[in-house]
DNA sequence: TCATAACGTAAAGCACACTTTACAAGAAGG
DNA sequence: CCTTCTTGTAAAGTGTGCTTTACGTTATGA
């Protein structure tokens, strides 16, 4: 699944320990989300989503855009 | 996290098999996530988000409603 | 040159997401 | 009564999401 997490930190100017921080998740995790190495929980997902005050749809993509 | 699963297949008058069977998951997790046993991953509430033309935000809802 | 910040990555460990198989019980109809 | 459908639940197994600790690299600046 592709997001757009990289992209919208970056707008904030921020570091992916920052963005870490106002998860309250790892860097490690942020680091894994932006490479592709995993999907968030939709949990986590809810928290982006309202961290960038963004549908989730809009931040995730899960290739299925038929 | 609370959803709004039952009431949408309700509304199709699909029994949860027949609901797992669009999603390509098991009666089982179909029955786990209505009765709040676990929440889904992301790319199965992208699934159900697709298969009840609604974004995952109506369907799920995470509480922090602030 | 030395220190610090930022990023990528790895390993070990715990909890969760999902599977298959299986059993019990209520509703509905023959 | 008997069967069938539907739902709830359990146990065991596999893979994922997230953690902590830790190391190597690159860039920056005093």
């Amino acid at each position: 699944m592709k997001n757009r997490l990289k992209e919208l930190r970056g707008e904030k100017g921020w570091s992916q320990q920052a963005l870490a921080d106002h998860l309250d998740v790892s860097r490690q995790t942020i680091n894994a989300l932006e490479t592709g190495k995993y999907d968030p929980s939709l949990p986590l997902a809810f928290k982006i989503g309202r961290l960038f005050g963004q549908p989730i749809e809009t931040i995730f993509d899960d290739g299925e855009g038929v």
